[in-house]
DNA sequence: GATTATGCTTTTGTATACAAGAAAAGCAAC
DNA sequence: GTTGCTTTTCTTGTATACAAAAGCATAATC
């Protein structure tokens, strides 16, 4: 694991320098090196560690690793540490289940209270996004992404909503960076696009409607059906190690 | 503030005992005490005196009070650390409408999924609850009426919305601590029992319905119109103190 | 007399030391 | 050679000490 940081804080990001506290730093840099894959799911995250990796103490760890535990992209075990989750397939269908849930909602109150400048806004997160994926900063992308449709949560003006969606949206990415077939690049910008002129043109029905569609391309962009059943196998006995299993069925 | 508890550890709940580590008793008393009202909202949570009433460190205090600020029923102020929190009206509306969403989906769910034990366990909470309300035992009752709302969700199968109901539901028990018309004790457990008689019956339109006008019930026993606003104001100048206001209402 | 400056106190933020629990390694017995 | 147990080591859990920030009161000046 190189790339050391410098001893203390860089908070930096992609385009904008990005504020914070030293645990939110913490919690971006682990979060980010998540949905980029630098850490793969199952990987151990201990506490010293990561502490000496950042120059602080593990009170800020532990912190940092508690929040991003909430947000279900760690998992913590009881007197074991934390380690990188690595969602099932069945906790994948429910995340996706709850997020066309939230997503519907959401889209229905954007059109009615989402202000003008928001909806500028969201069109710049588009072209950043579209970069990533020119640039082919595929991790970045798939972060953007995300922080579109957290963006767009924050439109519809309920709090409990833009929580939920955070932790959805945040689930969603390491989802997909671990299930999406890698045969071609997003184009969910376009569909990002098409989104924000229906809401801007106030027409509910047809955002609603893109949006499920836009769920639906997502979804069927990641194996969730029959090769998922190996990965999902593989992370099972990657615990129990060495035990003997007849006709193991690997892809 | 008075109510010392025994130096060491006092996991013990109206009917059965609560198992646990130091945290979650931490954290459930402290729960317990804000709903019940026995901490009012804006009182200010202080790490070291719970420290000391409970027996552990600061450390412990402070991952408890992490715990309750997420699920929304404390508020973390950085450098000037907890208080109750006081949801204002318009926090209450949003909350509300989420808790809207996520029912009528956790009740569709529950009927298609929810087993005769779970049913079961569902009816012997409503029981209990009634208990409560017949003892006049307000703060528990309405603690128990919203574990009643969670077990629900936890026959939903569905992790990510369990997760986010539990938040719901914690904070709209402190609405419902903080707004009630103290009129009457709540009859909620007769719409329980007549919602598990149709989840029982998979009767899903039923179901829902029934579900909503529960909704409705308890939105409707609350004082978001008006009398609310006076609250509201109290919340507001609680925290500038010694401005100039003609007619400061000094208790 | 009011207002601002300054130090004093209280409370939170962070680091670290120590204790306890779990994994791992080594050893012994079968 | 394998299996079960013991000891060792490493990691996490908890408490506490220290640093920094905020609140409060006093005092000085306009």
């Amino acid at each position: 694991m190189n790339e050391q940081l410098q001893p203390l804080k860089k908070p930096a990001r992609n385009g904008k320098v990005r504020t914070g506290t030293q645990d939110d730093i913490v919690y971006a840099h682990i979060f980010d090196a998540i949905l980029e894959q630098r850490l793969a799911p199952g990987t151990k995250l201990s506490e010293e560690a990561l502490g000496e990796i950042f120059g602080v103490s593990r009170t800020i760890i532990r912190r940092a690793l508690s929040r991003l535990a909430h947000e279900g992209v760690v998992l913590l075990r009881p007197n074991r540490g934390a380690v990188v989750a690595s969602p099932s397939v069945e906790e994948a269908r429910q995340i996706f289940f709850a997020r066309r849930l939230v997503e519907r909602a959401i889209t229905e109150l954007a059109v009615q209270h989402a202000s003008d400048e928001q909806l500028a806004e969201l069109r710049q997160m588009v072209i950043d996004e579209q970069d990533c994926f020119a640039r082919g900063d595929r991790g970045a992308g798939i972060r953007l992404s995300g922080e579109f449709h957290l963006k767009l949560a924050e439109t519809a003006k309920n709090a409990p909503l833009v929580s939920f969606q955070r932790s959805l949206v945040s689930q969603t990415s390491l989802i997909i960076a671990q299930y999406e077939s890698g045969n071609r690049s997003h184009c969910s910008y376009d569909e990002h696009n098409q989104l924000i002129d229906a809401i801007a043109a106030r027409d509910s029905d047809k955002a609603v409607s893109l949006m499920m569609h836009h769920m639906d391309h997502v979804d069927s962009k990641l194996n969730l059906d029959e090769d998922s059943a190996s990965r999902d196998l593989h992370a099972v006995f990657s615990h129990i190690v060495g035990k003997n299993g007849k006709g193991a069925k690997k892809r």
